[in-house]
RNA sequence: GGCCCGGUAGUUCAGUUGGUUAGAACGCUAGCCUGUCACGCUAGAGGCCGAGGGUUCGAGUCCCUUCCGGGUCGCCA
């Protein structure tokens, strides 16, 4: 037997035709001397048929059949009568009238059942995730993710970029993540990295005059996981020459575009928006901020500096800000306990505690009010448009405290008070990042992005003098509160390379260990260059409209890094050790 | 590494103040059933209550340890 379709592929206009279709049994019905099977392939699931009356034998064989069992099925499409149409059914008007069954295999029943929106624990799908792939939403956020990867490769493609792999065995390179280490056999001691992202190699490629590389990759980091991060994921890395910032956004925009109207049919025009870094930080605490709702923080520092609470003027004396969100009507909605945990929320971002006042008709219920003056209280109100019912938050701290308090609050905030609209996708571009960081364990500024992102021109002379003041060519692109994509203009000349790496603490001999075969490269005409890098998964999440990253993987990893299916990580044979030279530590015997 | 949450039939869950033989629904098995589509009806099987220790006359329930999993902070250029 040859499958002539896949089971929703059979239309009513096919009625009448001799079709053979194989797939799982979904569920069976049986009636006595009717039976009826939905089979599912991965299209969807038709009706088939087995009458007794017309074929004793074979009705006899379909009364062995159980969930799971794989069929294959010979028939005539048939119409449904009118009383037996099923219209929440894809093919629910049509039939298949069972002529030969072929039991292609038997199954045991499955631990869980195969249904879309599955209730059965997570773990146990994981465990046997080749049945929770059977599943049709998993099907489907593959098969978009399928699309998604098909669009990237046509749109770049048609752009002229090229695909080109680059290495997984690598070097290890310092600053970012944790690396995952491969030993290597041949040189004792000496170890692989797998990359965290192609960055030298596609750098490289530039240098040899690819011009405009892409590759689909995986990528790998040895950092704790998230509900949006897995240890190895894929980006969609590309790098182009003879480029500045704005025209890296505008090629990638057009992907981004494509993408949704191609794969969603949703209209996305460009540009996009966009926000400096600053900017966002200033009005959303975040350099990833949702759009999709307000809530905007509002600095009110310069209204309460010389006020008689001392954890507000103290905050503005010491350089810091007392900044506030109006959760507007949170107020008359949210009882004292609710507040009190608003307040545990902004101590999970190491705020001191959370000041409110909550607007009434007739004045204020505040803990604070006792410490403010009448006119501090009503240009508060008035900067934070107050109104009967609000809820007004505020955090008094230094900014990076302030922001990261309220930025988080201001996302509990919208998702408590249902502000946030879930079938809506809002992408902007956070531009002109801090190049970059300073780093309170090692007492050293650190590249934010990362070490070869070009600073801005016109802040390129306080790299000495005042580093944490220099903006970069560093562009992320969000999607609903999710970093999706990210990059930079590099910096393509050697001296300026030689500063950055003298600003954050690298030696030359450090540098020339490490980096000396781009630094030898880099002298021979290297053309200005800049890329980015989406995280597919990440992106494919978001189109599946869904907030966890394992639902977008085939085969994913839990939170422990390891996989519930293969039980990876595991330990390894003694001579496999041995031939690559390395003696484990067990916990014990390092205490 | 810290904090919070979860673990009871195959599955999803209930289980009182610590008290007799741990329940339900779905699934599974068998029988009946010709238009079902979450088919229906009847009967049946199915339990290391995550593991170990403790308190107690008695522990699914209380305490301690531990394992597994989730979320989050740190971490993630």
């Amino acid at each position: 037997m040859k499958r002539t379709h896949r089971c929703t592929e059979l239309k009513p206009s096919d009625v009448g035709r001799e079709v053979v279709v194989m797939g799982w049994v979904q569920r069976r019905r049986d009636l006595g001397k009717l039976i009826f099977v939905t089979l599912r392939d991965r299209s969807g699931i038709i009706q088939v048929v087995f009458n007794s009356e017309t074929d004793p034998e074979l009705h006899d064989k379909a009364s062995q059949v159980r969930s799971e069992f794989v069929l294959a099925v010979r028939g005539i499409l048939a119409r449904r009568s009118d009383d037996a149409i099923n219209k929440n059914m894809e093919t629910g008007e049509i039939e298949i009238i069972a002529s030969e069954l072929r039991i292609l295999n038997k199954s045991e029943t499955p631990p869980f059942h195969i249904e879309e929106n599955s209730d059965a624990n997570e773990v146990l799908r994981l465990k046997h995730r080749y049945l929770d792939l059977r599943r049709p939403d998993l099907q489907g956020n593959l098969m978009l993710r399928h699309r998604i990867a098909k669009i990237a490769r046509d749109y770049y493609d048609e752009n002229g970029f090229c695909e080109i792999e680059t290495p997984v065995l690598t070097k290890s390179t310092p600053e970012g993540a944790r690396d995952y280490l491969v030993p290597s056999r041949i040189h004792p001691g000496k170890f692989y990295a797998l990359p965290q992202s192609p960055q030298i190699f596609k750098q490289l490629l530039m240098v040899s005059g690819f011009d405009r590389y892409m590759q689909i990759v995986k990528c790998f980091r040895d950092e704790d996981l998230r509900a949006d991060r897995q240890p190895e994921f894929t980006q969609i890395d590309l790098e182009m020459s003879f480029v500045d910032v704005e025209d890296v956004m505008t090629i990638n925009e057009g992907f981004v575009s494509r993408l949704f109207r191609e794969a969603l049919g949703i209209d996305m025009p460009a540009p996009f928006r966009r926000l400096t870094y600053a900017e966002a930080m200033e009005r959303f605490g975040s350099d990833k901020p949702d759009t999709r709702f307000g809530l905007e923080l509002v600095n009110v520092s310069d209204l309460v500096a010389e006020s008689g609470f001392k954890v507000f003027k103290d905050a503005v004396e010491n350089g810091g800000s007392v900044r506030a969100i109006n959760a507007i009507g949170a107020g008359s909605k949210f009882s004292r306990r609710e507040i009190d945990a608003l307040g545990e929320v902004a101590k999970t971002y190491k705020a001191k505690g959370l000041a409110w006042m909550v607007v009434e008709e007739d004045g204020l219920r505040s803990p604070i009010a006792k410490f403010l003056t009448e006119t501090e209280i009503e240009s508060i109100k008035d900067r934070l448009d107050a109104k009967p019912g609000d809820l007004l938050l505020f955090v008094a701290d230094r900014d990076e405290i302030v922001f990261d308090a309220l930025g988080h609050l201001r996302l509990e905030l919208g998702e408590k008070l249902g502000l946030i609209d879930h079938d809506r996708y809002d992408i902007l571009w956070v531009t002109e990042f801090p190049l970059l960081e300073y780093d309170e364990e090692e007492k050293r500024w650190v590249a934010r992005h990362h070490m070869f992102t070009a600073p801005m021109d016109e802040d390129i002379e306080y790299l000495d003098s005042d580093p944490g003041k220099v903006r970069s060519k560093a562009y992320d692109l969000v999607m609903n509160g999710y970093e999706v994509g990210g990059g930079s203009i590099r910096i393509h000349s050697q001296e300026l390379q030689a500063k950055m790496f003298r600003v954050i603490g690298l030696s030359d001999e450090q540098a020339r260990d490490r980096f000396g075969f781009m630094l030898e490269a880099f002298k021979y005409g290297t053309p200005p260059h800049g890329g980015m890098a989406f995280g597919l998964d990440r992106l494919t999440m978001l189109l599946a409209g869904t907030d966890n990253i394992r639902d977008v993987i085939a085969f994913p990893k839990v939170q422990a890094a390891s996989c519930l299916m293969s039980n990876a990580p595991d330990v390894v044979e003694k001579k496999q050790l041995e031939e690559l030279h390395i003696k484990t530590v067990s916990k014990k015997s390092e205490e």
